[in-house]
RNA sequence: GCUCACGUAGCUCAGUUGGAUAGAGCGUUACCCUCCGAAGGUAAAGGUCAAAAGUUCAAAUCUUUUCGUGAGCGCCA
């Protein structure tokens, strides 16, 4: 149950009582940051004063009548210049105790999401390369949103989406199959634009090792083929140990197969959005509110990289997805406008496809800035950053920010600072907790979960925020910020240490120390689920 | 020049349906282990919320302008 919801109900109640007429999704609920400013607040009779012609603190006290009668609030008080500040009655905020521990792991779970189908795009970096620091925060982040959304309730795939086919993969060939022949002893002819990184010459070796010199007269597509095939093995494995799983993996090179391209351009030529100018085929972006038109199809006959782009969407739209999410990094924003005019020249809402866009990743080594370039190939890869501070921290690190915003990796920091890492402290109250639990059962201290003997202000304050839980679990999938989540583990895990030190949880006093026991499990089930939806493991020890 | 982000403590960042005295961590300083894990707690110091104007009972938050930082502006992807 969200207890910030069922405030509004019972606001809402109350105005219906008063015959006030507001939209229950506008009525304002808050948790104060001063804990004597109540456990709940609203400034509903603030924002009404305007509508009903009155003065708030007249309104909140008709309002005050009405909201008393709940047997859940203990105590409510008009402050300031309005506010209404509400605090719930112990036995009842309590009682919630047990509710928390039958659920377990799945506490915190929603129905908000109502079974909607949702599909999650993300990383679908080219195989032309090894996964580097940039991509591992996309990865980061889709991952958490579908672990989130999936915990509110919500029915989502997570998609790779291949771009095996076109130019970049010919360069891809043309690159491996230049190293292969420097490999073999013959002048290596590397393309200014090709792929200069170590992978690149593994992937020549590996050839020149299972073949010799057999594949020297062979065609590029084998060495497209060998190359993608390869890479895309080190990505599905680096993904796996950054603990990023997908459920499907697109290939575009299907989609061309499919005959999703015909289809496509059949589409918006019967609609007249199509037209040939100096040798190349425009489409009428400009009809949708893009800028300029935008090519289709090059003067050469070859396709532009939005072709096939518009084909897939229309195949992920095919499958019947009442909304899409497209991860890109910042550098396709220009590339938002132009994809959702497509869409909607194909005769689909435009406003079912989310494109989130996440701010670049600088890396800096000992305080200077690493220039991070696939082609060149000087990087921090996803595998690198695994083995040196750990998967664990690594999400961590990349699930505490919000996607806007640039952040800047120091490596040398990273590895040195771990102890620092905002994740010990956080598992660390997990280890705590679980350590006392463990002496607890050493002992034979049952849980109880039946709390009558501590209702104290610092145990209540620390429940209600277990409490929070639901709501930041709701309100992380409605915003798609999963970094919530993290912030709310942290504030939780900073009460809970506060709350260690000033109350002994064991005690000669078996009654008591088992009450505690139950409050603390409640803790101590949150943050695990918490870290789980971020993809990280609560630590029982450290 | 245009588009999109961002600018909050020395550093890294929260504060995003406008709310009460702007908060954490790191770093600095002083305390707290006879006792469930001190990877912790308590406290001090540190702020013109980039700047200005506007909107209103109320602005770090919304609007406009200016400055600064980053990314993009291709018949590349």
């Amino acid at each position: 149950m969200n207890l910030k919801q069922k405030i509004k109900d019972i606001i809402f109640l109350a105005l219906k009582e008063l015959s006030i007429e507001f939209d229950k999704e506008r009525i304002v609920v808050e948790i104060p940051k001063k804990r004597e400013n109540g456990d709940f607040s609203s400034n509903i009779a603030m924002q009404l004063a305007k509508l009903l012609h009155d003065n708030p603190v007249s309104i909140a006290k008709n309002l005050v009548e009405a909201i008393k009668k709940n047997k859940e609030i203990e105590k409510i008080d008009i402050a300031g210049p309005g506010f209404i500040n509400i605090y719930l009655n112990d036995k009842y905020v309590f009682s919630g105790i047990k509710n928390v521990i039958n659920k377990n792991e799945d506490y915190g779970k929603s129905e908000i999401g109502n079974k909607k189908k949702i599909d999650i795009e993300f990383v679908s970096a080219n195989p032309t390369g090894i996964l580097h620091l940039g991509t591992a925060r996309g990865a980061a982040y889709g991952s958490n949103l579908a672990n989130v959304l999936t915990f509110a309730g919500y029915d989502v795939t997570k998609e790779y989406y291949i771009n095996d086919a076109g130019n970049q993969i010919n360069n891809l060939g043309i690159s491996v199959k230049e190293r292969y022949k420097g490999l073999c002893g013959l002048q290596e002819n590397m393309p200014e634009d090709g792929y200069y990184g170590k992978e690149i010459i593994d992937i020549a070796k590996f050839i020149k090792d299972n073949h010799g010199k057999d594949k020297l007269e062979t065609n590029l597509e084998y060495f497209k083929k060998v190359a993608v095939d390869y890479l895309l093995n080190i990505i599905k494995t680096d993904l796996s140990n950054f603990g990023v799983e997908f459920d499907v993996w697109t290939s575009e090179k299907d989609i061309r197969a499919k005959g999703r391209i015909e289809q496509s351009l059949k589409i918006l030529d019967e609609k007249d959005l199509i037209y040939k100018k100096d040798n190349a085929v425009f489409l009428k972006t400009t009809v949708y509110g893009d800028d300029k038109d935008r090519v289709l199809i090059k003067s050469d006959g070859s396709y532009t990289y939005l072709v096939p782009d518009i084909a897939y969407h229309l195949d992920k739209f095919d499958r019947g997805f009442d909304e899409l999410v497209d991860v890109f990094g910042a550098d396709h924003h220009s590339y938002v406008s132009r994809l959702k005019a497509s869409i909607e020249a194909l005769g689909y809402d435009k406003d079912k496809l989310e494109v989130r866009l996440l701010q670049m990743v600088r890396l800096l080594k000992g305080g200077n800035i690493v220039k991070m370039s696939k082609r060149i190939g000087d990087n921090i890869t996803i595998s690198e950053l695994v083995d040196e501070i750990g998967k664990d921290s690594a999400r961590y690190f990349f699930a505490t920010r919000s996607l806007d915003g640039q952040m800047d990796f120091d490596i040398n920091l990273a590895v040195k600072k771990s102890n620092d890492n905002p994740f010990f402290y956080v598992g660390y109250a997990h280890a705590r907790i679980c350590s006392i639990l463990k002496e607890a059962m050493q002992n034979n201290i049952d849980i109880n979960t039946n709390v009558k003997d501590i209702m104290d202000a610092d145990s209540k304050a620390l429940l209600l925020k277990v409490y929070e839980f639901i709501d930041v679990v709701e309100t992380s999938a409605i915003k798609k910020e999963p970094y919530l989540i993290t912030n709310y583990v942290y504030d939780l895990a900073c009460l809970f240490h506060n709350y260690y030190g000033k109350h002994r949880i064991l005690t000669d006093d078996r009654s008591l120390s088992s009450q505690r026991l139950g409050l603390i499990k409640t803790v101590q089930i949150t943050i695990k689920n918490a870290l789980r939806l971020i993809g990280v493991a609560a630590p029982d020890k450290m």
